[in-house]
DNA sequence: ATAGTAATCTATTAATTTAGTAGATTACTA
DNA sequence: TAGTAATCTACTAAATTAATAGATTACTAT
């Protein structure tokens, strides 16, 4: 059904690991070959693009041979981070997340709700696992996959 | 901002550990009791409730002294099931969903896709702690919240 | 300098999902 | 048989997400 993970958030990451693998190249990368590659609407990539600059992700250079190239090392952006700047909270609920806390309206003490302390842990884990993972490490893997499978 | 278990799902849980606190008592409980003991709008509840009773997790009775009473022991029920039948994938992208699963339109090979990978460890850790924390696990952890606060 | 290219800005719109409501009806108990 | 409590059918509202349109600005190569 609906997915937890906003496309919006979805297509930073693929766009951003697009940009990574282009890491070193010279020239930038240009949306029209990110959104053509990724499949990702060109219009809506392109208000993307502007805020993962805003927040320092990438750089961007406007003009013939412009486009966009990473801001920082490959193995220096993580998953969590980009997801949470692209506005997702990363808790299955707002009174368990670190980043996106708000509280429970209904909850008569928040101290002793069991809900959120599973949903604590919850979240632990996933941050866990997504604070660990950078774009370098996507890329990695995805070249292991290949290797594995004998392509 | 958002968050990622629906107002549902969590309405759901809450309602649900009212009931299986009550369990064993021969009165079970009203609709009523339920949505001011947890402040659920009472509408809402009421189509909730319907699903969780087609879903097999409650018995209800009507009338006087009508109302609501777990159809298995509160052991049985643990939190993964609830979410998963009130309507929320854990996933956090369809592609990772074992009970959602929705192929990405867009990838050019989903065997081979990091990204997809990395969702699938998160779904994994979610789904071991989400499925082994039952309604009477969540009970029996808010007392002992409760004691270790000294309330 | 200027034509073409590519990002940027401002403003809207469309689509989907989530949350919640209204009112009549049916079943049960005292 | 009156009162209670769940149920059914059918909406409506609000919020969020996804996407689009069109004009503008910055840069490069010729």
């Amino acid at each position: 059904k609906k997915p937890m993970l906003s496309k919006k958030s979805k297509y930073a990451i693929k766009a951003l690991v697009c940009i990574a693998e282009n890491y070193g190249n010279a020239a930038p990368l240009k949306i029209s070959e990110i959104s053509e590659r990724e499949k990702i609407p060109r219009k809506f990539l392109e208000t993307i693009m502007v805020e993962l600059r805003n927040q320092g992700f990438v750089h961007s250079k406007m003009g013939a041979n412009g486009g966009y190239s990473l801001a920082k090392t490959p193995d220096t952006i993580v998953l969590s981070q980009i997801i949470r700047l692209s506005g997702g909270p990363l808790a299955l609920l707002p009174c368990a997340s670190l980043n996106f806390y708000e509280r429970c309206e209904e909850c008569v003490d928040e101290a002793t709700c069991s809900l959120r302390q599973v949903m604590q842990e919850v979240r632990d884990v996933t941050l866990q696992i997504l604070s660990k993972t950078s774009l370098a490490d996507l890329i990695a893997r995805e070249k292991s996959l290949i290797q594995a499978l004998g392509m």
